[in-house]
DNA sequence: ATATATGCAAAGGATTTGCACGGTT
DNA sequence: AACCGTGCAAATCCTTTGCATATAT
């Protein structure tokens, strides 16, 4: 019993509950846009919900997985981040990724093309192998202005 | 000394030494067509050699990817794998993995495609922030035959 | 009321590090 | 001989699990 939210009607037909901690950390996840991991979260909301603890995030994050409101991803080592799925659909993007110092950026140049190449490849591996093709991910890594 | 072979220049070349758990490993890694991880190779070593220990193997795989002799990947979670870089260059290949058993599967349809994408991809990022592209990964995701 | 969610502590798996010893150059 | 590489054990980091308690429905 938060008050109304625009994702609670979500979780009643997942038969899951509407609780503090998930409104909370998928309230924060809505609102941030770089790739942020389970410990990040919980330092985040430490301050305002001490009582959060970082177990919780890793369940919520799970279900929000699961509910397919967020996706998870592993970039080389380091933990796993989470990101929020926009509900536009033209925020498809792409990582680039510096080998030296970890950053990562978002870039959704030739969107249009990488999706021609998706489609095509989907198409081939249905075919060929009998398999289908939920998603993709296509990232460059390299180095950074500063790392150079 | 384990006679001549003909990758042990390249660890002279390296300021690095060529013994006995390096040799093998490697060695073992060139027969290997799959994705393999620290220890999986370990054991599959343990039984010719089990003097050589888990830790040995994860700090000669770190030295062959420092050499450029194989390649670190992760997928998903799970443990990091390695796999041997193929001279040849049209073994370049991409990965479709199943998200429900785990299985990996290479492949190299659109290769052609993919490199051009890759090019024009690198070229604006160069220019747009001035990164240097030295590398890239494509994978699928989806359903294999069986798990459908 | 009843099933689900939470927090804490402990367990788990992968990888790294400290250190004395052993092997290559 | 000098220095690098190795093995073992212990330490770390990220994530999951067990269990008693708290909470949403």
């Amino acid at each position: 019993m938060h008050g109304p939210h625009k994702w609670r009607h979500r979780f009643r037909a997942h038969v899951s509950r509407w609780t503090v901690p998930r409104e909370v950390i998928l309230d924060l996840l809505s609102r941030t846009s770089k790739h942020i991991s389970a410990k990040e979260i919980y330092a985040s909301l430490y301050r305002m919900y001490p009582g959060i603890g970082l177990t919780t995030v890793y369940r919520t994050l799970d279900l929000l997985v699961r509910m397919g409101l967020i996706n998870k991803r592993t970039f080389g080592d380091g933990p796993s981040r989470y990101e929020f799925k926009s509900e536009k659909k033209n925020e498809h993007h792409h990582h680039f990724l510096c080998t030296k110092c970890g950053r990562i950026i978002d870039y959704s140049d030739f969107i249009d093309e990488e999706l021609e190449l998706v489609k095509k490849t989907e198409e081939t591996l249905a075919k060929k192998h009998n398999f289908k093709v939920l998603d993709h991910n296509i990232e460059f890594y390299g180095l950074c202005e500063k790392c150079q």
